[in-house]
DNA sequence: CCCTCGCGTTGACACAGGTCAAGAAAAAGA
DNA sequence: TCTTTTTCTTGACCTGTGTCAACGCGAGGG
């Protein structure tokens, strides 16, 4: 289980010069911004680290801060009464949290094997983006990708078998390393076999067969436990069925 | 199936004096504006009224429009290479249609049982944002009201068993509708067992036996195919498990 | 009014994937 | 390094839900 309270090292505001050479940059908000107007972003920033495990927040605490990942992985997770986990989405480098239409965090947020983040209230956002609509204009087009990827995951999680699911996430995962500069293969999981369960709505023993089952078919070669090599992309892409 | 093409009557612009008696307005985007402003939107407005399961658009079409939903129920959804379909969302007077970063509509929509919806052309709203950023800020929010709706969606089709998906469902429409105006109890449903059945991710005859189990158990009552009262509110989110 | 056809319900049965259990392999800590 | 704990794998079994099939019902058309 998660760590608490969270580890907080490394926690200063940003120079302008560390945001221009920010590899997360054209990803993210502050990719809208000429350096001038960046500067004004930048004071506003807070750089933390969080060791594996290390929790952001938690679900149901006050919703003050938005984050920028800049490296690492943070995980959103809900837990239902029952005590059943759904994990939301696995974030990296580039990626944002905060959108929400609620006053206190939905999910809980956690580091999985440790992260990067830039943390910015969400009331000096909300000031910025008055100042500079440009700001509101690019999170609006994040705003939008986010819905297109949960729809997605949506479509995953109701129409597709077990091993569909498990390619489907490998593909995902895939192509979210190639976006941020590297070759996408093998895919590099930082995440435990009951995180992709819960992220997929199985077992996790069900996501350990289903492993061997794609090895087994020559999919993929389980290089080790968390280096996954896919053999073709095209064809696992196509055995997901995810269009 | 769907009829194609869309058969659309009634269309013409707005007048402004429309907009402001819209019931829909204070629910949309059109709700950010003052009177004086809304007149630069309603010249671009086109008002279309679709029948029983006519197209809006296709999956895939080139995705050159966007949709204020002013009445009636409109179905979002996508079709896999295998031929399943999943329901990504029914929509209602107040919602939008037009959140994607893809160039393409990623989803058809089809109205349920007839809507009324009022269509700008993207390039429009793109100018009319730049003109007036409130419009923006407020797509922002329901933006974020969407990606809430959608992670939702995803822990119930994730966590939840057939019976706790549809009462999810029902408790879900019920506050839809209250939004709305309605008193949210009984809930009137516009869409046929196997539209529910896509939604959620399971076989429409698994709709019909948890129907007959939730009505067995006492927490609803089956009035009519389409017309579903609940018992006991509280008892029946507390059975979705879904917080 | 009756006929038709799409939609909904119910039953019988099969099977994908969940659950429980044991042990192996990694990782963390001492 | 050795020990302890966590994570992963594999097997056996069970159950919830899908599939297939038959039939009922009700709205719409002739």
């Amino acid at each position: 289980m998660a760590k608490q309270p969270a580890r907080q090292s490394d926690k200063f505001s940003f120079d302008v010069s560390r945001c221009l050479i920010c590899s997360a940059r054209n990803l993210n908000m502050c990719g809208a911004l000429e350096p001038e107007e960046l500067a004004k972003l930048s004071g506003m920033a807070r750089c933390e680290t969080f060791g594996s495990g290390d929790v952001l927040f938690h679900e149901g605490d006050k919703a003050t801060s938005v984050y920028n990942i800049t490296d690492g992985a943070v995980r959103l997770s809900t837990t239902l009464k029952s005590g059943r986990r759904q994990v939301i989405g696995f974030l990296f480098s580039g990626d944002f949290i905060g959108f929400s239409d609620r006053n206190e965090y939905p999910w809980t947020g956690e580091a999985v094997r440790g992260a990067k983040v830039c943390r910015f209230s969400r009331g000096d956002l909300t000031r910025a983006t008055q100042e500079l609509p440009k700001i509101e204009h690019r999170l609006l087009e994040m705003a939008s990708a986010d819905i297109s990827a949960a729809q997605d995951h949506i479509t995953m999680l109701g129409q597709s078998s077990a091993a569909e699911k498990l390619s489907a996430f490998l593909v995902m995962l895939s192509r979210k390393a190639a976006t941020r500069g590297g070759s996408g293969n093998p895919v590099h999981l930082p995440m435990t076999r009951e995180d992709i369960a819960d992220y997929l709505g199985m077992a996790f023993e069900t996501i350990s067969r289903c492993f061997a089952r794609l090895e087994s078919e020559g999919l993929i070669t389980v290089e080790s436990i968390r280096v996954i090599r896919i053999n073709d992309m095209d064809a696992l892409a196509d055995f997901s069925d995810s269009r």
